[in-house]
DNA sequence: AAGCCGGGGAC
DNA sequence: GTCCCAGGCTT
């Protein structure tokens, strides 16, 4: 890897990630750095100093989840769940409702959880500890570093898909859209490339740049920030990754399936009941004997994650209460 | 390491 | 219709 094949625009761009030379980095920190506070977006969640548990609520939601979604969603969320306690005291029928529109309603139950965790151990404030963090219900290396960065202003690494595919870009000389530096290489610049004292406006700055220039498909490179120091920038041809098959039924993935049921259940009017076979009606058009096994076992799951329970009788189904 | 877990919008 | 997207948990 010579520096004379990453260099396609100007100059010399740093080729060695495992020796990325001081001048770069900090060319590179004044440049994002510097683009942000011109042109950061303007979320609900960046406040000068936000409130931990805003931070928490809004990183699980962004966890998959797209930003213009959140950005519209958040304020109710808060307004009906305003602090830890008010979440804590939640049952699981009520934020399964609160999470419409969100998907991955696991990760509702699991913020709910972590709420009680913290009422219960942490008298209703966040800790501001990594260890501790790391043991709450939901919170993975990604919403822990950001909560850490965010919430408490910690030097920290801040790594998701978006950060991970700028810095692959930036210091090693890809060759198509869909290729990423390996896992602990990554890791390693991350450590080294952030600047300390500023790392919450640097990882959201690299979010907002990611997203907006060094996206997944079809980058922007003439108009990115850091295209002049970029390893990658004009160079990478497009390419698709390769897809695993879901598992489906009827044409469209379980998972759909699994939504559609969750969300009759959730605009089901108070006091009204569905069993199995009415469930299926309104599932499908001309439901048959196959379909029986496959809608159980859809439920099943739906039981075991928490999310639905059958009723005193046994037949009914509904949110978990 | 791989499978599971949603849903809305852009195209 | 297809494809994309601020991860974490389970096996």
């Amino acid at each position: 890897m010579s520096p004379s094949n990453c260099v396609r625009h100007k100059r010399e761009a740093p080729c060695r990630p495992d020796v990325i030379d001081l001048t770069t980095v900090e060319r590179i920190q004044a440049k994002v750095l510097g683009w942000y506070a011109k042109h950061g977006r303007g979320f609900v969640w960046r406040t000068p100093s936000p409130d931990p548990y805003v931070v928490l609520v809004s990183e699980v939601m962004l966890q998959q989840t797209q930003t213009a979604r959140v950005q519209e969603r958040l304020p109710r969320f808060l307004d009906q769940f305003p602090d830890f306690a008010a979440l804590a005291a939640a049952d699981n029928a009520t934020v399964i409702r609160a999470w419409q529109g969100m998907g991955y309603n696991n990760r509702a139950l699991r913020l709910r959880d972590c709420a009680r965790v913290v009422v219960q151990q942490y008298q209703g404030s966040l800790p501001g500890r990594r260890l501790d963090l790391e043991q709450l219900p939901g919170l993975g290396p990604y919403t822990v570093g950001a909560i850490l960065s965010f919430a408490f202003h910690r030097d920290t690494v801040v790594l998701d898909v978006n950060i991970r595919r700028l810095y692959s870009r930036l210091f090693l000389s890809l060759a198509t859209t869909t290729d990423t530096m390996p896992e602990p290489l990554l890791r390693h610049v991350a450590e080294q490339t952030y600047p300390r004292g500023r790392s919450s406006d640097w990882h959201q700055a690299c979010m907002d740049i990611a997203a907006e220039f060094c996206t997944a498909h079809g980058p922007r490179c003439l108009f990115c920030p850091v295209a002049e120091t970029c390893c990658s920038a004009f160079r990478l041809v497009e390419a698709v990754a390769p897809r695993v098959a879901e598992p489906s039924h009827r044409g469209r993935p379980n998972r759909i399936w699994r939504g559609r049921v969750v969300e009759m259940l959730r605009g089901l009017p108070p006091g009204e009941v569905l069993d199995l076979p009415a469930l299926m009606d309104r599932l499908l058009e001309t439901p048959n004997e196959n379909d029986t096994p496959w809608l159980e076992s859809i439920i099943a799951a739906l039981v075991r994650d928490g999310i639905v329970e059958f009723g005193p009788h046994g037949q009914a189904i509904r949110l978990r209460s």
